[in-house]
DNA sequence: CGCGAACTTGAGGCGTGTCAACCCCTGTGG
DNA sequence: CCACAGGGGTTGACACGCCTCAAGTTCGCG
């Protein structure tokens, strides 16, 4: 009883906006930024880069577009979306992101955040002040390069959902959204076949560019193809390979 | 007579591949990786980040995806295309690649490039070796804090495609595109009002995720709506603000 | 028990893809 | 010089996938 993980949310004070935060210590150091820092180096990072945690509740905004950028955030638990919104007042989803994912990275070029991070569910994140974070990672190589690969990542994931949005029938686009979230969930030790679906269809048709009705009407096809169940926001895949050949084949 | 710019293209001994290079003395340097350093941090660059550079006819590859990641590239002269393709063959351009801007970031993170990179005209390229621009950008703080708004810059980029591909309808996308053109054209000192594609509807049309037709038909009733004149790959923007108001007013 | 939010399902319309014909321009070769 | 082929671009007719609008269901909650 006295060796429990006191960094889990049931131990925490969760009114506070804030508390003393160490990477070393933490149950997701191998899957958020510090991966691969050896001993010393996560020792320097939890000297150095004292961040706070912010915890929100669902529907709250970490950040909105237009606010000014000091931080970027790791989630530390819970479900976030961001989304930019066009003049004519579009919304358009453009990621989902999940423990150990960094937020924030779109405020560093104009100082300004350029979207809205909002989360989906009670979530709390690791508030990691940018300035501060440069310069350790000017001495930390590892760091540093970890750094230059998730934003590398990011541009990549963005390519993906391009030629997603571009090129993809609704049932391609909902299946490589599924198989991505399996994918990222299974590397968090979750089920890589049953989910429940943290967003709403409204959140799934903006992020795929489909309206909810093509979204519902999308997973009862695919259900009647034998590749999935569907129960609302519960989601149990069965024919794992079966999506992966419908998202392969998209096109020739 | 002896005064005239010798990094000039004309100047040059094009056929080889690759020749001495100095940031310090390149008339891109105000829109390239080096903005905003000082002269001795430009000396320093100078002197440890020995970049060939590489020429390249229309048509030829930079780098091809699946290809070892081991330089990022600065378009000097000409223009490029990157298109990730699906297994199903099918092809997404996702981005035009004009002087003084960066290629291959998509590298980073696996290592492996994971678009191709195509050259639409007859081009130039600064090579920059990747690890030892990390080296270097450690010691230079404006050189990494560039380097990451340049890829942070990448990122926002990424997301207006989105949005611009899950809930634009055609003219609307065809607008943004011209307008995102004239306006990076333009901060290079080039007309802003008339413009000679460098890239094939074909290719516009895989950016924009539509057909070759429609991108035709599009262009055919922009015209009609007098925004502008098209003949060919030569445009001519009569209406800017008109063509700004299509892509504000998208939706509501 | 009733209400609202989220989701599902159906019917019909619209925007864009598909297919096909045609034009224009350029380069090649007689 | 013209004939011809080929690639890029334009335009039209039609098909089809998704959006729109509308009604109905399920579930949680006051």
């Amino acid at each position: 009883m006295n060796i429990v993980n006191l960094q889990h949310p049931a131990f925490r004070p969760l009114h506070l906006p804030s508390c003393q935060v160490a990477c070393s210590s933490c149950n997701l150091r191998e899957i958020c930024l510090p991966v691969g820092l050896t001993r010393p180096e996560l020792d320097h990072v939890d000297r150095r880069l004292v961040a706070g945690r912010r915890k929100l509740a669902l529907g709250e905004s970490l950040y909105r577009a237009g606010e000014r950028f000091d931080n970027v955030y790791a989630v530390w638990t819970g479900f976030f979306k961001t989304c930019v919104t066009s003049k004519g007042g579009r919304e358009q989803v453009t990621g989902f992101q999940m423990a150990g994912e960094l937020m924030g990275l779109d405020g560093i070029a104009s100082r300004r955040h350029e979207v809205d991070a909002i989360a989906i569910e009670d979530s709390q994140v690791c508030v990691i002040p940018f300035v501060e974070f440069e310069a350790l990672s000017s001495e930390v190589v590892t760091l540093q390069q970890q750094f230059h690969r998730i934003m590398s990542s990011e541009i990549v994931r963005s390519h993906g959902v391009m030629l997603l949005l571009g090129s993809m029938y609704a049932e391609e686009r909902l299946a490589a959204f599924l198989l991505n979230l399996m994918h990222r969930l299974r590397a968090r030790g979750f089920s890589q076949s049953s989910v429940y679906l943290r967003m709403s269809r409204e959140e799934i048709g903006s992020y795929l560019g489909l309206t909810v009705e093509t979204v519902s009407r999308t997973f009862s096809k695919l259900q009647a193809a034998g590749l999935l169940f569907v129960r609302k926001r519960q989601i149990q895949i069965t024919d794992p390979v079966g999506l992966q050949q419908l998202v392969d084949d998209a096109v020739a």
